[in-house]
DNA sequence: GTCTATAGCTGGATAGAC
DNA sequence: GTCTATCCAGCTATAGAC
């Protein structure tokens, strides 16, 4: 399983191939990647790109691939944490993550939103996904064991809410103001509030309170 | 300021074109506008559409501007209720622009992401962009001035926060299951929690509870 | 107002020499 | 593994006839 100097070489320049895609659409917008120009910038000629991805599709799925390892690497110091502070755990991850898409916007849109027509990533691009929401799952359930959180949020709804909090600063961040700092952005700088607003929402019942029983209910009827 | 018969027609056309602009993107991607397939739809030829729009981002431009007008006009039926009950008002609205989204994918992509590399909103498209702004802003005064809303939830980061709950839940739906109804999609159909998390975060103090300084505050030290 | 014709460009992708 | 050469397609946009 070795990997041998010719192999090595290839590596990396599929790395740097990713990393010169990338910068082509921090330039021309995530849709406007052009192998030519992706090429033309490594000093490459066109046609010898092929030699390591054989479409461009295949070159969005490779980024798309590793965006998703990358904010789920974002999040592997904090699982340390889940033990001791579920919470603190959670809130420190969520702004991991929002910083990291602040410092690459061009992964975090490709991940975040759809905006190549013709792309669907592949199962295995999309696998560390999956993941990323296992480890979102157990935390917050981590956070129902410790007493910080009712069991309903945990639950498939409250999973649901909170990548959406997730996914609507980044979203507006990027959209309206991409270039602030993380910790001036308009949005960017609520997400400790993002969080605290739905810990507070499915906050346990305190045995104590007698108008718990208006807190973490799971669909409250509002229609 | 009369509209002949020449002026009618021609703003006929000018509708056929960007309707036409709508479901060529809806088929090719936000970014897969064609000109050239525009007309060809349309029965005409290409150098034609240049007779109503000067060039592409003209046609993106329109649509920004109309995707806003038709946002803000979702809004228009509950501002009556907004003295009655601010709260049921903000509700009611934000599952209106949920479905209006839902049923424009592509409107709503012009509009919350930036899927269009070149393209940046003329003042003039945006402009609706800042009433409804403003008309959201009005809306948390009013739920405060009903003593629905704590203050805190009508100032600048109320609003901002109200606006990423609305950007979130909008576009996870859009990112991972865009032809779900409604009422089923795993992130729509959580419109009704998403506001009722945001007031309940922002509930006004109640002055017989002496735990209510927890909430509603602006800004909870959480670093 | 609509057309033909076309300029001018860029792109993705392949064949085959070296 | 990299190249030259090339195919073929698509596009935006303009000039100028009708």
């Amino acid at each position: 399983m070795r990997e041998d100097r010719r192999q090595l070489r290839r590596n990396e320049t599929v790395r740097e191939i990713l990393d010169t895609a990338l910068e082509v659409m921090a330039e021309e917008g995530v849709a406007g990647l052009s192998m030519a120009e992706t090429a033309r910038r490594m000093g490459m000629r066109p046609p010898s790109l092929y030699q390591y991805f054989p479409s461009k599709t295949a070159i969005y799925d490779a980024l798309f691939e590793r965006g998703m390892r990358e904010t789920v690497g974002v999040l592997e110091p904090y699982r340390a944490e889940l033990s001791r502070d579920p919470r603190g755990a959670l809130l420190a991850g969520q702004q991991a993550t929002v910083a990291w898409a602040m410092a690459h916007p061009v992964l975090a849109q490709l991940l975040y939103w759809r905006p190549v027509p013709g792309f669907e990533p592949t199962p295995r691009a999309f696998e560390p996904a999956v993941r990323q929401l296992e480890l979102l799952r157990a935390a917050l359930r981590a956070a129902v064991h410790a007493g910080q959180l009712s069991p309903a949020g945990a639950d498939e709804d409250g999973v649901a809410l909170y990548t959406s909090l997730t996914a609507g600063v980044i979203s507006q961040q990027l959209a309206n103001e991409p270039s602030a700092p993380v910790q001036e952005g308009r949005f960017t700088r609520l997400t400790p509030t993002a969080v605290d607003m739905f810990f507070h929402f499915y906050a346990p019942e305190e045995s104590e309170s007698d108008d718990s029983d208006l807190r973490g209910r799971r669909t409250p009827a509002a229609d």
